[in-house]
DNA sequence: TTATAATATTGCAATATTACGATAATAAAA
DNA sequence: TTTTATTATCGTAATATTGCAATATTATAA
């Protein structure tokens, strides 16, 4: 019917499901890319930096906050925003595990 | 217009992207779960390991084929699956690469 | 050849996502 | 208070995703 059973998986699938559905766009891709090269927890030059109108990068953003991924704290009638690492190192705690764990099995499959 | 627009990023934003979606689901996350518990290249139990129906298994499959995530083998009348690492030490890479950039400019916003 | 088993594809309904114009909300500056 | 700048929200159109029944395909087995 068009909705994803969640609950018939484990929580721990559905977050980290949630923490990948956060960055599986190229504008949020873009955004954490920009994030990262600039010094200071720039505000919203993301704006100007991204072929995107405001609403559009506003509502990426509030993705990425929901899912944690972001923070964002108000400075002035600005707002800055800047990466919070604990999503990232969980997602990549995962990868580890997965490449650990074919490492270890070896498959030969094909 | 609700399409994303792919033109207006960087290949390798989108092909993260890409490997990101593939993985943005608990069903596919819980595929990639249930690959590695399985010693040998299993093919589609996977049916019976997961409470969706046979064509909506299917179609995750192929998403995560598409993608490079896992590759299949004929074997007989049923498919040997398994996990392709590429694309998996791909995106660990990235994230390496956003947490060592964090670390370095060691941002105080919050 | 005719089952049978394992996967894939098609078609469709329900829902979610993406993008943006218009507009609202918030907060500093004049 | 009025303006201005920054960000958020609403409404909506276009498109994508999810899930499954029905059916097709493929390949072994009888």
């Amino acid at each position: 019917m068009g909705i994803t059973k969640t609950e018939s998986f484990t929580t721990q699938q559905n977050e980290l499901a949630n923490i990948l559905k956060a960055l599986a766009h190229p504008a949020r891709v873009a955004i954490i890319d920009y994030l990262l090269t600039v010094d200071e927890c720039i505000c919203s030059d993301i704006v100007n930096e991204l072929p995107l109108a405001q609403p559009t990068v506003s509502q990426h953003l509030k993705e990425l906050k929901n899912a944690g991924i972001i923070k964002g704290s108000i400075d002035g009638k600005s707002i800055c925003y800047c990466i919070d690492e604990k999503k990232i190192i969980i997602l990549r705690e995962y990868l580890d595990a997965i490449l650990l764990s074919i490492k270890q099995t070896d498959k030969i499959c094909q």
